[in-house]
DNA sequence: ATTCAGTGCATTGTATACAAAATGCGGAAG
DNA sequence: CTTCCGCATTTTGTATACAATGCACTGAAT
């Protein structure tokens, strides 16, 4: 039935590919933090008109990653330490959640596919390769959540993730903290698979925690 | 120093006009569920043009409470028992959450103004005035959010409770119903007095959960 | 009678034109 | 020298025009 992949990329409308380039710039911090987004500016860059720019700003802004005054235009988000404090709080509670129901609700098949997640940890510490750390750990916490079940649960705790990635993969430069890090996700995976839930929240209240004194520590540091 | 309101009705943007009229339309049912909606006709009705209707549906969209197809537009979105379920779990998981940081964090000031919200509760079910009752409901839940400190977890519970706005109303037409949440409102507010979140937690946990089995209820009766 | 191709209409996706507001600069007045 | 006004420029907000796609209807062929 050689069924051939006609896919013919896929026809996707170009207010989603700008919206996935311009995140991805913001991501990485191709765009800074404060960077003016003006749309003519990036329609010419990017060679569209402004409509689809305009969409994927819009997009952008209700991810948290920019931000808007009307007339005014947008601009990369500044994340402050409050509000990265509360991001993380939610974050937190969630992926406390989310544990507790993959506890219970978690397949065979996802757990191991959790525990391959975290070898991919340990071996892309091994090869020392920061994009592979950052890619590895966001897949391990979302794999976590996917296990619940929950499509809404996933969604919000990836979108509060991906408004951390940049400050998570300046806290993952740090190698000690990569070996905190990936013991800590073995640790969940054994918890896990005794279907411990009590075990594995609390080690998964102290991951995220100790993140989160790190990400604040280099905030303070960077704004000083 | 005589400030005065000069707001001139406060310019908002045609966007934000076209989406807070849409949002209420969909909310009160105006326009229902698996209803289609067109650029063109709403643009016609609302006497704007295309570009400030096309750019309210994408923030309903991002909202949950309409859905999109490429090339094939927008409709008031279907919610599934699923989708109910899942948005009902995470949003009791975030409301205890609020709850408990409410009853470290609140001040006298935000305790006062809950309990007339709650009050306002009560008035709303002798007056038999429904809109007010939801708006009510709606409100303490809201304080209790604002409580904590925390934006972020505000803004996500609220739009949780907004996704169920539309079936949350069928509930509180029930008068049985009206009374069990009167009385729980009160509860949760002499919990937060003494500040014992336990007690707090315990009581909003079975507020929730007793919404939830009577909307799922609802929700089966009309499908079927 | 049923199915498939072709055609035309309805609707979204994208580009561009025009309007209105905000910012920055320069000059004049104090 | 400073401040304030006004103009020009930049940039967003809105409208509209054009392109491309999907869908339904018609008609013919099997």
């Amino acid at each position: 039935m050689n069924e051939f992949h006609v896919d013919m990329n896929e026809y996707l409308p170009l207010r989603d590919v700008v919206f996935k380039t311009l995140r991805q710039a913001i991501l990485t911090g191709e765009l800074q933090p404060g960077e003016r987004l003006m749309e003519i500016t990036l329609a010419n860059r990017l060679g569209v008109s402004r409509t689809p720019v305009r969409e994927a700003i819009h997009k952008l802004e209700q991810e948290g990653l920019v931000i808007m005054m009307p007339r005014r235009g947008a601009q990369v988000a500044q994340i402050t330490e409050k509000d990265l404090i509360e991001v993380l709080e939610v974050r937190l509670g969630l992926e406390e959640m989310a544990v507790r129901f993959a506890c219970e609700r978690m397949t065979d098949g996802q757990f191991t596919e959790l525990c391959q997640a975290a070898d991919e940890f340990s071996a892309a510490i091994d090869r020392d390769d920061l994009t592979a750390l950052a890619q590895a750990d966001e897949n391990f916490h979302s794999l976590i959540c996917r296990a619940t079940g929950n499509d809404c649960l996933c969604g919000i705790t990836n979108n509060l993730r991906e408004q951390m990635y940049r400050y998570r993969i300046e806290h993952l430069k740090n190698h000690d903290a990569r070996k905190n890090l990936d013991g800590e996700h073995k640790a969940i995976c054994a918890a896990l698979e005794k279907r411990n839930a009590e075990e594995a929240q609390a080690i998964l209240y102290s991951h995220i925690e100790n993140q989160q004194q790190s990400i604040i520590q280099m905030l303070k540091e960077k704004s000083k």
